[in-house]
DNA sequence: AACTAAATACGAACTATTTCGTAGATAAAT
DNA sequence: ATTTATCTACGAAATAGTTCGTATTTAGTT
């Protein structure tokens, strides 16, 4: 499953909130750019149909979650991105990640704790 | 410049090659998927104009160079990606990425180094 | 009860991307 | 010299993604 830009820009909020209305969404949206209501509308019909979000629509304003998980996503881009721009090497991945990171010093530890980790396993 | 995953494709082999012809190129995206040697063609010449590869046609068979480095569509994409799937938290993104990793023990050690560095200037 | 506001459904236009067929030119092989 | 193979150019069809107008329904307001 490999969600749009546009469909990412709603997962996105979907992921942030919870469960949000068509509404909702597009005001979210339109704080960065002009979004038209029908064309939101319209974009989480379809996702809906590509099973992307689950709608409830037991209320006559139907209630939008997302259907995959942030994660799952997350995983997937990664995989996409490592192989495309990065030659499947996740090193270098890192390491410019963490170039312009705006890490804080309890997460960069939590990271040196995962590297020693993985030391450990070799 | 955002090349679509196409365009990434055909840039990930020039990158690799330093300078390929529109048969080289194809052949490699065939052992892929089968794509036309016209299609690969235009899609080249697509990009010549977008300026995404150079070309020399001072010779019957052109030959193409990309015209962007790899390491800022790197970045790029990168940064795209961790603000789109990651909600602008690197840290997630790079342990997400160090999970799934084959890095070597000395590269491990390399990011290990880079955290010390980048915690020293706090 | 009539009017207004807000929601969904649907179709269609528009834009971007990908794919490839055909034509014409040039080089290589017979 | 003719034929065959290989290349570029170009146009156009096919596919995918985005945007929005209009119609209809339902809920709230006066």
């Amino acid at each position: 499953m490999k969600p749009t830009d546009s469909e990412l820009e709603i997962l996105k909020v979907l992921w942030a909130k919870g469960k949000a209305t068509v509404r909702e969404v597009n005001d979210i949206l339109n704080e960065n750019r002009e979004v038209g209501y029908t064309t939101t509308l319209k974009m989480m019909q379809l996702m809906a149909q590509k099973g992307l979000v689950n709608r409830d629509s037991s209320t006559r304003t139907h209630v939008y979650t997302a259907a995959i998980a942030q994660d799952y996503v997350q995983n997937d881009m990664l995989d996409q991105l490592l192989d495309t721009a990065f030659g499947g090497s996740a090193s270098k991945l890192v390491m410019n990640a963490l170039g312009r990171s705006n890490a804080s010093k309890q997460e960069l530890e939590e990271i040196k704790a995962l590297i020693e980790k993985l030391e450990g396993h070799d």
